[in-house]
DNA sequence: TTAATATATTGCAATATTACGATTAAATAA
DNA sequence: TTATTTAATCGTAATATTGCAATATATTAA
């Protein structure tokens, strides 16, 4: 029987790369980072920030809401938006894992 | 004096984002998930692991060299793959201190 | 009501990514 | 030497991402 390859990935891995690849551009990180570090969260507060158009900003923070990274609250013609630290553990989680388990000394 | 936008990107969150983008597909989680579980981490291993051609492998594992997260040995006709570790907890670091300074009450 | 403000969405161009077959290069085996 | 094996690269098609101007939507203010 030959060597097998597998037909898919896990769902595990799936689910994460999708948070993972939406934490990967300059500007979400920069969001993520905004986030967490600023108490009031309006989106305009954001768009200012960044070095990008309103409409880019929408639509990097939509990306952030498809993989559920942030919730956005509307506060009368505001949005107020903050981190799920729940899915940022996720990864954390994940990495960590992977450095446990990983045997540095048997590697070239 | 109006609102600044930033001109730029911090080069921490360059470099980082940078990482963050190559480990962001499954096929990239997937080889850094069998190299940090399989002691002996040949190309070839990886080919058969996945549910792609050699050449699309191969091009994922150029991705993972480019950023640092590989280095690969060659060892006569083989090439033996090990993860750098070290970039790995970078990344770890900075979503760790990302979730050290989140004020989770202060936020909608 | 109309105007102003804050966000989201649409449409579109430029660029990047993903995947693969075919080819190349480099090392070993016969 | 020639064949085989292993991995990287090239060329290319399909698709996705990025960014923005323009527009739409929805809430508050006048």
């Amino acid at each position: 029987m030959g060597l097998t390859k597998t037909d898919t990935y896990s769902t595990e891995i799936i689910e994460l790369s999708g948070i993972i690849k939406a934490l990967g551009h300059p500007a979400r990180m920069a969001i993520v980072s905004y986030l967490a570090n600023t108490p009031n969260c309006i989106t305009n507060d954001i768009v200012e920030e960044l070095p990008l158009s309103q409409a880019t900003v929408s639509q990097h923070l939509r990306e952030l809401r498809n993989v559920d990274l942030i919730k956005g609250d509307i506060e009368g013609t505001s949005v107020c938006y903050c981190l799920n630290t729940e899915k940022l553990n996720k990864v954390i989680s994940y990495f960590s894992e992977i450095m446990k388990v990983t045997d540095k000394f048997k590697c070239c």
